[in-house]
DNA sequence: ATAATTGCAAATTTTTTGCAGGTTC
DNA sequence: GAACCTGCAAAAAATTTGCAATTAT
């Protein structure tokens, strides 16, 4: 919880009931979305609107905070700022695992005439539960 | 356009003039969205409503005609299903390039414990023009 | 004390749906 | 001619906005 106060303090936000709320939740899930976030953060303070979720979903990723992952057919998720890492998606069960790049995949993507800042990377397919 | 009207057929789809107008539309831009897809559309067709965008986006990608592209903080966008390849996307300009996965990118993402099916990669970084 | 944030309700935007008439095969 | 598709208008869903009251620093 602390570390959630620290967190947003540290990217010149205010340290909110609701924003360390929506942090905690989106932190125990790895990767949700702004309905899930809702029903989750409902429980403990069911005052918290669906607005305060949207308009703090809009500034904390402008402010680094959290990073969203959009997603086929679906709602983007959300998950917190980290090192940078490709998603293992499972098409069976849904589940999503953060793996390293690993600096050997770095190197394959470095192409000619394009000057690379950032990489957004999914694997789909079974995770190991559900071959 | 006669391409069009194939490749609806080759896939279980009637070969209306909405669907071959929508194709060609999505072909000439590479990667659009819903909203340019009818700004485009109306051109031609000026009584072709949204609700048949929405509807056929649906029903091609079903049948495996269109690829959704799923953007950060904008709308999807849908190019034509071809074969695997990545995305370079210009942050300066917005343009969208395809490139081809090397074998050797692939080979680094074979990952222990998880069975691969497919894969989406987005580079973002600067294309030529921009640099 | 000040500036920012919240929750509510209302507005707006986006997407889906139902159905009568028209089109494709 | 049967099944499917379209366009319209209406409905539903998702997101944004304005503002008075509250809260963080």
């Amino acid at each position: 919880m602390t570390n959630y106060i620290t967190l947003l303090k540290d990217n010149d936000l205010k340290a909110t009931i609701q924003r360390t709320s929506i942090l905690q939740s989106i932190d125990k899930a790895g990767h949700i979305n702004v309905d899930d976030i809702y029903e989750d953060v409902k429980k403990q303070y069911p005052t918290l609107s669906l607005a305060t979720i949207y308009k703090n979903i809009i500034v904390m990723q402008e402010n680094n905070v959290i990073v969203e992952v959009p997603m086929n057919g679906e709602k983007s998720k959300y998950e917190l700022k980290k090192e940078e890492h490709m998603h293992l998606i499972c098409e069976n069960c849904g589940y999503i695992m953060d793996t390293e790049i690993t600096s050997k995949t770095k190197e394959t993507l470095i192409i000619e005439n394009f000057q690379l800042q950032s990489s957004q990377i999914n694997l789909f397919g079974l995770c190991q539960k559900c071959q």
